[in-house]
DNA sequence: GAGGCTAATGACCGCGGGGTCATCAGTACT
DNA sequence: AGTACTGATGACCCCGCGGTCATTAGCCTC
């Protein structure tokens, strides 16, 4: 056999082809694989390089530091997220518990369908030792989040549709369980017994969370 | 002003002191904040030892590694939880409902109390770098707590205190509240704009789980 | 107070990975 | 085909930290 066989030598096929403009983007979406993979510290960004198909050279040829691609992969990931949340809340004509399943549903899929959660994840947890990192996902993420969903549920509270609550918290308490999932996948799944029926966890949350919040329920104090 | 003034220059007031036996505690103290402060790898056993009072050289002295001493700063750490835990769950009569209330508040105070929060959020980020970091806690602590939860929740269905549903992904839903505000302080709260009130945050997510829970709320399935 | 045991030290090592840069080799244009 | 431009490379630097160990010095006993 003759190793290098068609048309003989006469294209030794390139080491490797020059693509500025393809780059970034596949640089990017191997960054946000083995973030969400390892974690911040433990990404190295010679591992990055190599599945994207070029060297750590190449990266560093796109992206300033490793802050930064961090930053990049997160800032991309989550856009197409906090658009769809925001345009969902905006077209959206009916009652505001169909909405909030509607953003939780959103959410979820999102989450569900892309490398979201182990970004999410590294949102909630490596960022603690960037404060510059924290803040501006804080600002840029979290809050705005948190502001539709006061919106939202502010609405329905006014409506009659959810008991009257403190909607400030309860829009933390509403998000919590999407997040924990993200985390615990990341963290446990992969060791745990058996694997949570994530379907079923979201359902099931959902579940709890909208009775919660139904002014149906006679509103008893918990006692200790 | 003479420095060093009493008993003149006597005693040098020794450069450091043998102490065998209360070292490992101290060193432990210090690991468990500096951990929850920063994080595993962030973490330099050098400040460890410097907060703890001694070098670096001295924590190695008393723990095998970095990740031995991890190990026994969570596990320190959990033990108390875990057992006023079941101890309560032993000791109580009365509803399930109750009980479950008590478990949650426990822990909320727990991790209110203690330097808990900053390692609760460890377990549930850095360790998915370390598999066997992750099992371990994953077993010893995590499916433990499930199991508890799990049977309380078991009781209230059963004798129709709670609603009919998924035990297990219940179970799961109830404490995401909780592991969120570890995760949330240790990230957000220092750069966010503005504090949780976490007492409120607490009650509000009680009120929403319990109502939740609650059977009277007439079991209308979701719709999108 | 002298001697010995060992807790504690801190200088040291090795290595792994972020970041750099001289060099190479595809590519496009003439 | 030749040439200039530059995308891509990979060998290299450097530093920070986990971990080690010969040496030092506190403490206890006799």
């Amino acid at each position: 056999m003759n190793h290098r066989s068609e048309s003989d030598d006469r294209k030794p096929a390139p080491r490797w082809r020059r693509r500025k403009d393809t780059r970034p983007a596949e640089i990017l979406a191997a960054a946000q694989e083995i973030f969400g993979e390892r974690g911040y510290d433990a990404t190295r960004l010679e591992d990055v390089g190599r599945r994207a198909g070029c060297t750590k050279g190449t990266v560093f040829l796109y992206y300033e530091s490793k802050a930064e691609l961090f930053k990049a992969a997160v800032r991309e990931a989550m856009a197409p997220m906090v658009r769809d949340t925001e345009q969902a809340v905006e077209e959206h004509q009916g009652s505001a518990r169909e909405l909030l399943t509607k953003i939780l549903r959103l959410r979820w899929e999102h989450m569900e369908r892309t490398r979201l959660t182990g970004l999410v994840k590294l949102l909630l947890t490596e960022t603690g030792k960037y404060p510059d990192l924290a803040r501006f996902y804080n600002d840029e993420f979290f809050d705005r989040g948190q502001a539709l969903l006061r919106k939202v549920m502010q609405k329905g509270v006014e409506r009659g549709e959810f008991r009257k609550l403190d909607v400030e918290q309860a829009a933390r308490v509403v998000v919590a369980p999407l997040l924990f999932a993200a985390v615990w996948r990341h963290t446990f799944e992969p060791v745990a017994s058996a694997p949570i029926e994530l379907d079923e966890y979201f359902a099931t949350s959902l579940e709890i969370m909208l009775a919660g919040l139904d002014p149906a329920h006679l509103h008893e104090p918990a006692r200790t």
